[in-house]
DNA sequence: TGATAGTTTCAGAATATATTGAAATGCTGG
DNA sequence: CCAGCATTTCAATATATTCTGAAACTATCA
């Protein structure tokens, strides 16, 4: 591999892992995905642990938390008994999965609390900025998790070209 | 205070504060947003103190953060010397300062990378597939940074309705 | 200007999170 | 069914992050 490929590769994958935690994802698991984003091959458990320096545990786990995700594949490499991992190709299927993941583990039971909490806040007066506050966020969030999973079930073209051209 | 209503701000109070890490953002900090969030009145680093039983340091701090990000403002009480804080009331303004903030924080020093990472790999053979790959990554993550940042521009009435109508 | 109240800083301590590596488990072909 | 390789698990460890609290600093008042 030509040294500046090598080189534009481990300044991708650093400053995707450097990304990861910033977003609440953690560093190794930021890096694995870059690095399945960016190889041609699927890579094997192996292949990240020697590309990364990384633990077996490690590498497994990670790895395991790619899939369930659901932006990484388990493949199979005829002749071998090894597994192997490929990232999902297709970058606005990867976001459509993540916005997805995302919506199902932190924003609709979030939105579920704030309901409980709103219900357990008796309609007297003493609650009234309470119940305002925490309603108007609640509108709020319900509204973005709407629009969220809207533009996650659609095609890129169907739906990307349309907002830009309301933004103008 | 109403039992039922302190316990209602406690249990929002926990589950923002849940939430924070999940986003890259520490727990302390996220509870006491949702703490100003929810509180008639300003209050003071003492009062911050007594109500999550943090330190002084800490809450100092954090408080400090989320004026940096605008999502909270100093206020002054008359008559007294200590320094008050309050939430921004508007759940709009405070999701656009939030948007704009992450943009500048964190995307745009992302896609400054991918775009370095791009230019050093070098325009041959065996570098289509990394290029490829960054390049349409790059296309994704720069066409949502400016539609955030377009809808992070608009009053709240302005855009979302619309992008609601556009996706039923 | 000195006394007092308020705020900030930061080294060290506490806590939470991520990682290792070896043992346990699971799989597959012969 | 067993030998050998692959995968998973998890207790111990290492690392990163957050938090504390007291000292240093700042602002205000008399």
């Amino acid at each position: 591999m030509p040294e500046n490929l090598e080189g534009a590769k481990n300044r991708f994958i650093h400053s995707w892992g450097e990304m990861g935690p910033q977003w609440g994802i953690n560093r190794t698991m930021a890096q694995l995905h870059a690095l399945l984003m960016v190889s041609e091959k699927p890579l094997s458990t192996d292949d990240v642990m020697e590309d990364l320096g990384i633990s077996r545990g490690n590498a497994n786990m990670n790895l395991r938390s790619l899939v369930d995700w659901g932006v990484v594949r388990r493949a199979f490499v005829k002749g071998d008994r090894k597994e192997y991992f490929q990232s999902e190709k297709d970058v606005w299927n990867m976001f459509c999965r993540i916005a997805r993941e995302r919506k199902k583990r932190e924003i609709e039971p979030v939105l579920e609390t704030m309901q409980e909490c709103l219900a357990l806040a008796e309609r007297d007066k003493a609650s009234t900025h309470f119940r305002e506050r925490v309603g108007e966020l609640l509108d709020l969030v319900k509204t973005l998790d709407y629009v969220l999973g809207k533009i996650a079930q659609q095609e890129k073209n169907a739906v990307l070209p349309r907002i830009l051209k309301l933004l103008t």
